[in-house]
RNA sequence: GCGCCCGUAGCUCAGUGGAUAGAGCACUGGUCUCCGGAACCAGGUGCGCAAGUUCGAUUCUUGCCGGGCGCACCA
């Protein structure tokens, strides 16, 4: 449990204790007694933490709220609470204002833990997959897709962070009628570039990327294709089509720092009889109707307005049945919690989605869909026009070429999902104030510099306790490559300086921007399972942006580096502190954290 | 027509059943003998409208207005 918790806890069972003491003695009389909840209240002079308790239960306790609020407090014991004085105010606030070396244990257990620092067991090891992006292998990442990605990115990390066991995966639409619209489209281009006349099909993929693809082929195969028979063509060019379709959209994702754990085909669930499986379940537990040559899906026992095909009259899937038998696969591979990043134009689906699992045998609520609102681009003030029909839209490619990997990942995450997005690539490219993500690496980039002038002065990061063998050494993700690389950073660096007296005294610390900045570090743990928890990654960039700013303040009221070695050596500890957590964010932000910029 | 999302400062967006609703940008004025000025400090306007639930609503409910998106034997 993180220091923060820990205190919120021994505080509310204090409340709870003041309470049963109060009705044991017959001074409130109610039944039953509700926990006490404490916030964070939002004015800093409000203290640390604040109840509402003596308000909600002054009715049922035929009490003033502030009189109640004057019992409670009378009660209350403060043994090991690090609470220094309680206030009652406005209409029977509980104010509670700590006493700030609460704080001082906090920033050795930020040494302590390192890269582990921020991650907890919030999650209890509950399974969860994320699906994201899963875009159709028929052309290039877009706008939607890249912000599905860092979005569904960005949530994973921090529900691992969280202590859950997350699988990244990612859904290849492989099959069904776009395959075939795929294939016309692949084998246009192909008999074009050779030469052919052609009518290019009315419903095909405009975009150029698949006339490249042609001519990748055509450079290995030279034009072998053409005397096939139609059938045999186009099975053979979509297979190379979408093997380096699908080899470009997992290159392009490396490429903006995500990695799955699994790529799932559709295919497969075609030709593994899983579908059959799928529908026979749904039959067997009364949800299919048959009607017109077609069979349905009873939406409408759902409340539903109207029923879904399953499998159309010429006895083929629809995508909605082949996506019940993913879902089905999902929770057969024992997910504790489903979670689908959806773009907004999918909505109607969710609904149907959600029944259809029930459908199955699995609870709905086991399945959370986020729907992400569109993208627009903006340059020079003006909206970049796009349109998917024509191939005329931005690629991820060309995002990441203009913007850089960095500030396209923070753009996209900076926002709720649920916001449409107005993606400025002027302001994303700019190096400079006005652009959030310079700001907050910039922060990063400046304690490394303060860090490396101690250094070159001979001073050091002081040597706290290290950290029990129990504590987890690792920032809790797969194929993370920075926690690997620590021996040769700058941390080792300079935890292997000539070491620092172990006792240094932190009580040194009491300026206003120091203890600000302390209390935001001592919140990551819980900030990081809440954004997890609710689904809320962009939580973690405006933490970022906080954090930095008040290091940025700290840094312009507190001089670091000074002739007085003991405050010195506190603050550097604080200043290496705020690397640790900045560079954690940053790191499950997907982003890098610059030593120097 | 039905359904989903959104409506908060000049702009882009946070936020919470509570006590004086925040941040960035933009605008104005300040801060540096010194650790990175890509920094800091100060300055002011706002919860689309109307009812309801509540001790208390920007938050929850309903209606309306405005914007976006869905409503195929497409995915």
């Amino acid at each position: 449990m993180n220091s923060v918790e820990s205190i919120r806890q021994k505080i509310i069972t204090s409340l709870g204790q003041a309470l049963a003491s109060l009705q044991q003695d017959g001074t409130i009389n109610v039944d039953d007694l509700p926990l006490a909840e404490l916030e964070v209240p939002r004015e800093k002079q409000h203290g640390d933490f604040a109840t509402n308790i003596a308000m909600t239960m002054a009715k049922k306790a035929r009490m003033n709220p502030r009189q109640l609020a004057q019992k409670i407090v009378d009660r209350f014991d403060r043994t090991g609470t690090w609470v220094q004085d309680i206030q009652i105010a406005g209409p029977g606030f509980i104010n509670f204002a700590l006493d700030h070396r609460w704080l001082y244990p906090v920033l050795v257990h930020v040494q302590a833990e390192d890269h582990a620092y921020g991650t907890s067991d919030a999650g209890q090891g509950k399974r969860v997959q994320v699906e994201f992006v899963s875009a159709n292998p028929t052309g290039l990442l877009h706008m939607g897709n890249a912000r599905g990605a860092a979005l569904g990115d960005t949530l994973a990390n921090l529900l691992r962070a969280a202590g859950f066991d997350v699988q990244k995966e990612f859904y290849i639409n492989d099959a069904g009628n776009q395959i075939e619209n795929f294939a016309k489209s692949l084998e246009a281009r192909y008999l074009e570039l050779l030469g052919h006349d052609v009518i290019f099909p009315e419903e095909g993929y405009h975009g150029h990327d698949i006339i490249e693809t042609m001519q990748g082929l055509i450079a290995r195969d030279g034009d072998r294709y053409v005397q096939m028979e139609t059938a045999e063509r186009r099975a053979a060019l979509v297979a190379y089509g979408l093997q380096e379709k699908i080899g470009a959209i997992r290159q392009t994702l490396a490429n903006f720092g995500v990695e799955y754990d699994v790529w799932f085909s559709e295919k497969t669930l075609h030709e593994s009889g899983a579908i059959q499986e799928t529908l026979e379940t749904l039959r067997t537990n009364g949800y299919v109707d048959e009607n017109e040559g077609a069979q349905w899906f009873k939406a409408t026992a759902f409340g539903e307005e109207k029923d879904e095909v399953l499998v159309r009259s010429n006895g083929i899937p629809t995508y909605f049945a082949a996506d019940i038998a993913y879902h089905k696969n999902k929770f057969d591979r024992g997910f504790d919690w489903v979670i689908n990043i959806w773009g907004a134009d999918h909505h109607g689906h969710v609904a149907r989605m959600k029944n259809a699992v029930q459908a199955v045998g699995y609870p709905p609520e086991d399945l959370d869909v986020i729907l992400m609102q569109l993208v627009r681009l903006f340059k020079g003030g003006e909206i970049v026009r796009m349109s998917k029909r024509t191939g005329q839209y931005i690629t991820l490619e060309e995002l990441m070429e203009e913007v850089g990997k960095d500030a396209a990942r923070f753009f996209f995450v900076m926002r709720g999902a649920d916001s449409h997005l107005d993606f400025d690539l002027d302001l994303a490219k700019s190096q400079s104030a006005e652009n959030p993500v310079y700001y907050v690496q910039y922060a990063h980039a400046r304690i490394c510099s303060i860090l490396r002038t101690a250094q070159d002065a001979g001073a050091a990061v002081p040597r706290v306790a290290s950290a029990p063998a129990s504590m987890p050494s690792s920032c809790g993700l797969t194929g993370c490559g920075s926690c690997d690389v620590s021996g040769t950073s700058l941390t080792s660096l300079l935890k292997a300086a000539p070491a620092a007296p172990d006792n240094i005294d932190l009580t040194v610390l009491t300026h206003p921007s120091e203890l600000a900045l302390l209390r935001k570090i001592a919140d990551l743990p819980d900030e990081v399972a809440r954004a997890a928890m609710q689904m809320e990654p962009h939580r973690m960039a405006r933490y970022a942006q906080d954090l930095a700013a008040l290091f940025h303040a700290f840094y312009t009221h507190c001089r670091v580096l000074n002739d007085d070695p003991a405050l010195q050596q506190a603050r550097l500890l604080v200043v290496d502190d705020t690397r640790i957590v900045l560079r954690n964010v940053l790191h499950w932000l997907g982003l890098t954290a610059p030593e120097r910029m």
